[in-house]
RNA sequence: GGCCCCAUCGUCUAGCGGUCCAGGACACCGCCCUCUCAAGGCGGAGAUCGGGGGUUCGAAUCCCCCUGGGGCUACCA
């Protein structure tokens, strides 16, 4: 057993103090609701101790960089409102936060000579040809792949004159393979990991970059972090961190490694299982606060029986001794009915302003735009309870955009009635409707069921004929409250339309 | 293959040795409310706590083995 000098008494009960901890995804394309979730939980963990949330960016693979992606992060955490404390764009007392800027400063450098010096670390010329044929042949012979430590006893002015001869020098790790690490995790309590099939892996790449491995070292030294809180992936690799830890002499933090998160067949989730990245949520009309909420929920629990909760109460009951260990399935079901918790929770001025840029986008084009905000309110208060996304929204407002709706006869017609008897109700209807007074929605439907029971008609089959005669749909909001959104005149209209495609029916 | 993590209703989970023949939520089914659809209310079905051994007076809870799932095994993060 490894025992590290610098390994700080951290077991799950740990968590005193202002935790400082970081988010560090890489710009390799839009955020993934699995790396949202890390995010969000080291976010919490900030909120309930008070202490600071800092985004960096990891860019040290030149390879993998996409245009966009950085932007793409910054609007799906600021969506969430997952606000960061210090990085790239607002910088912060620990700067540089991002990766590629660390570099010239020389610190990833710095700290290598240092593994170096120390004999943690030395320096390789190994041509990738010539790792690819350790990898055959130890495929060839079943044994574990990794580099071979072949450079390993070399001197360093060997590796100086290959330097100058131009060949490419990368730095690895010595890893004592002989050894097993054990450390504590904050959500999985004691780990023990054999150094055995861990390889010298490189942490300064031949471009000057360092890899993962010492980057994160060096920079969550550098900003002080308190807790590393990243996706169970990384479980396998603490080895190596805790050997680089002991090279630099520097403490480690608090590690808690999060479950991972699967899609419904128990794959991991990728783009094939419908929306993954935060950006198509947005685009979807959930609401921050509900895919807030919920991502909180999957992985953790509060400890009581309420699961709508709004940010404060999550941050203040969040600890990372409630993180469940094993990997949660995404149920986007209960995304969506927490969704319309949230949109019926939400006042009819918020409502408004979540749904505008749907409408803009939604609506048909003959409605004039920018949308009438005034116009539209009280629409959608009408359907606020029926919704489950904002995308939603413009479906459900656009019946009264319109100037005819024509419903199909057979559609108009309700149970035990024709078109004969469906055409003489409506006349009677549309009597009614054209001089009463108040055209509101209490007198509106006192008079119709009145005339219901003239009729000798259901209550349902008057109104449902209606309403099919009037909104186009046989599903729509209450009866009375639509007609008086639609008012008198698109009323009549309608009504006038429906009767005569009745009559011409009935002959 | 090797190493590591994990395992309670279909799903998210509560449970941290007795109060559990297992509680809540989503989904599902029924009833109520009701002008349709929702929402809401009430109720129901749904888990031999993956399997097998232990430890203990007593185990979903502790230990071991098996099985299953996931992760890692790059000059990617």
């Amino acid at each position: 057993m490894l025992n590290f000098s610098a390994m700080p008494a951290t077991g799950k009960t740990a968590q005193n103090g202002p935790a400082r901890v970081r988010f560090a995804p890489s710009p390799t394309g839009e955020l993934h609701i699995g790396g949202v979730r890390t995010a969000l939980f080291n976010y919490l963990l900030a909120k309930n101790t008070g202490g600071q949330f800092i985004l960096r960016l990891e860019d040290t693979d030149r390879n993998r960089l996409v245009e966009g992606s950085i932007d793409s992060i910054y609007d799906s955490l600021r969506w969430l409102g997952l606000d960061w404390d210090e990085g790239p764009d607002i910088g912060g007392p620990y700067g540089p936060y991002v990766q590629s800027e660390n570099v010239s400063t020389g610190a990833y450098a710095a700290a290598a000579e240092k593994l170096i010096t120390g004999e943690f670390a030395y320096e390789c010329d190994c041509t990738p040809e010539r790792l690819e044929r350790v990898r055959e042949r130890q495929k060839a012979t079943k044994q574990a792949p990794g580099y071979d430590g072949h450079c390993r006893t070399r001197s360093r002015d060997e590796l100086a004159e290959s330097r100058s001869a131009g060949n490419d020098i990368v730095v690895r790790l010595k890893v004592p393979r002989t050894k097993t690490a054990t450390f504590e995790d904050a959500v999985r309590g004691r780990v023990s990991i054999k150094y055995q099939d861990i390889s010298d892996f490189v942490i300064l790449k031949s471009d000057g970059f360092p890899t993962y491995h010492l980057a994160h070292i060096v920079d969550d030294d550098a900003m002080k972090i308190t807790h590393v809180l990243r996706g169970e992936e990384w479980l396998p690799s603490v080895p190596r961190h805790l050997l680089i830890y002991e090279g630099l002499g520097i403490e480690r933090p608090v590690y808690a490694h999060l479950p991972v998160i699967l899609a419904e067949d128990k794959s991991k989730l990728s783009k094939r299982h419908g929306a993954v990245s935060a950006l198509e949520f947005r685009d979807e009309g959930f609401l921050p606060d509900a895919l807030f909420n919920f991502l909180a929920l999957l992985g953790w629990s509060p400890g009581h029986d309420k699961e709508v909760m709004d940010r404060d109460e999550i941050a203040s009951l969040f600890t990372l001794d409630r993180v469940k260990e094993a990997p949660a399935i995404f149920d986007r079901t209960k995304l969506e009915w927490m969704n319309g918790q949230y949109i019926r929770n939400l006042s009819l001025d918020s409502l408004t302003d979540a749904a505008l840029p749907f409408l803009e986008k939604g609506l048909p084009a003959h409605v004039a735009r920018p949308v009438d905000r005034d116009r539209v309110r009280p629409l959608l208060a009408m359907t606020q309870e029926r919704m489950k996304y904002l995308t939603e929204a413009p479906e459900a407002i656009e019946l009264f955009f319109e100037d005819s709706i024509s419903p199909a006869p057979e559609e108009i017609i309700q149970k035990k009635m024709d078109a004969a008897s469906t055409a003489a109700a409506l006349e009677s209807s549309l009597q009614i409707l054209r001089g009463f007074e108040p055209f509101e929605v209490e007198p509106l439907e006192a008079r119709f069921r009145e005339l219901a029971t003239q009729l000798d008609l259901k209550v349902g089959a008057l109104f449902g004929s209606i309403r099919v005669a009037t909104t186009g749909r046989r599903i729509a909001p209450p009866l009375f409250d639509t007609l008086v959104a639609l008012g008198r005149e698109k009323t009549i209209t309608r009504m006038e339309a429906a009767i005569e495609s009745l009559k011409a029916v009935a002959g």
